[in-house]
DNA sequence: TCATTAAATTGTT
DNA sequence: AACAATTTAATGA
C-alpha cells in the first residue's frame, strides 16, 4: 500500500463511516517515512497516538536496563497497533522499530478517543483486535515451550500475514534470516536450517534476503 | 552497460 | 562465535 487513504480503505473498522467522517480521519492523521531500524515509537514516551503501518515491516522490541534486546513480534502492513497502551498507559511499554523501509500512520488521541465514543463498528474492531493478538501471544508461549524450531519459525512466519491483524494481503517478506531469528527466538543458524526444511516441504520459497510464502495453510499446521 | 568494490547476507563449522 | 562464500547495491569508467 501507498497512501494514508488505501489504508483506510484496507482497515476493517472504516467500513461504516461516512465519507465525511473518513475525511476528518485522513485530515488528523500524520503519516511518515521512515528509513530502516529506526524507532516508530518508543518505550516511556507519552502515548499520543495510534499507530498504522502504510507500508514496510516493524518489529516490537523491549529493552532491558542491562541493554538486552527482545523481540516480540513483527507488525505487516495494513496493520494498526498501540491501542493497548491508548486506552490503559500513559507511557508506552514498548518500542517499534522499522526492519524495513516504512510508511507509517499517526493518528491523534483526539481522534482515537472521537472514534471510541461514535463509531459501535471501531469498537467491536478494537476487541477483535486484541483478542486476536491475546489468542496469538498465548499460542507464541505455548510453542515456544511445546514445539521444535523449524516448527517455531514457521509459525512466527505465519504470524506476520495474519489476515485480520494485516488485511495486506502480500506474501513476501523482505526480511534476513538474522531477523527471522530474533522474531521465532531461535539462532541464526538455526533459522538457515529450518528453512530448508520448510522449503523442501514446499511451503515457502527463500531467496536472499527474503521469504516467500508459497503455502500459508501449511506454514500455521506445521510440526 | 560493464567492471570493480564494499556491505550485507548466507552457509557451514 | 567465527569464517568463507555468495549476493546485492553503489560507484565510476
Amino acid at each position: 500500500m501507498e497512501t494514508l487513504r488505501e489504508l483506510l480503505r484496507a482497515s476493517l473498522w472504516t467500513k461504516s463511516l461516512s465519507p465525511a467522517q473518513l475525511a476528518r480521519i485522513e485530515s488528523e492523521t500524520l503519516v511518515r517515512d521512515l528509513p530502516v531500524g529506526v524507532p516508530v515509537c518508543r518505550k516511556g514516551e507519552p502515548v499520543e497516538h495510534w499507530i498504522g503501518l502504510i507500508d514496510g515491516l516493524v518489529k516490537m522490541t523491549s529493552v532491558t536496563p542491562e541493554g538486552k534486546t527482545t523481540t516480540f513480534t513483527g507488525l505487516t502492513s495494513g496493520g494498526w497497533f498501540g491501542e493497548g497502551s491508548l486506552l490503559r498507559d500513559k507511557e508506552r511499554r514498548y518500542d517499534v522499530v522499522t526492519l524495513r523501509e516504512s510508511r507509517v500512520a499517526y493518528m491523534p488521541r483526539a481522534t482515537f478517543d472521537w472514534l471510541l465514543d461514535n463509531d459501535i463498528q471501531f469498537n467491536r474492531f478494537l476487541l477483535m483486535q486484541l483478542n486476536e493478538r491475546l489468542s496469538q501471544f498465548i499460542a507464541m508461549v505455548e510453542y515456544e515451550r511445546l514445539l521444535e524450531p523449524d516448527a517455531r519459525v514457521a509459525r512466527s512466519l505465519a504470524g506476520l500475514f495474519n489476515p485480520v491483524l494485516y488485511p495486506d494481503q502480500q506474501r513476501d517478506v523482505q526480511l534476513s534470516q538474522e531477523e527471522i531469528g530474533y522474531l521465532s527466538g531461535v539462532s541464526r543458524q538455526r533459522v538457515n536450517q529450518a528453512l530448508k526444511v520448510l522449503e523442501n516441504a514446499g511451503l515457502v520459497k527463500v531467496q536472499y534476503g527474503r521469504v516467500h510464502v508459497i503455502d500459508l495453510e501449511g506454514l500455521r499446521s506445521f510440526t
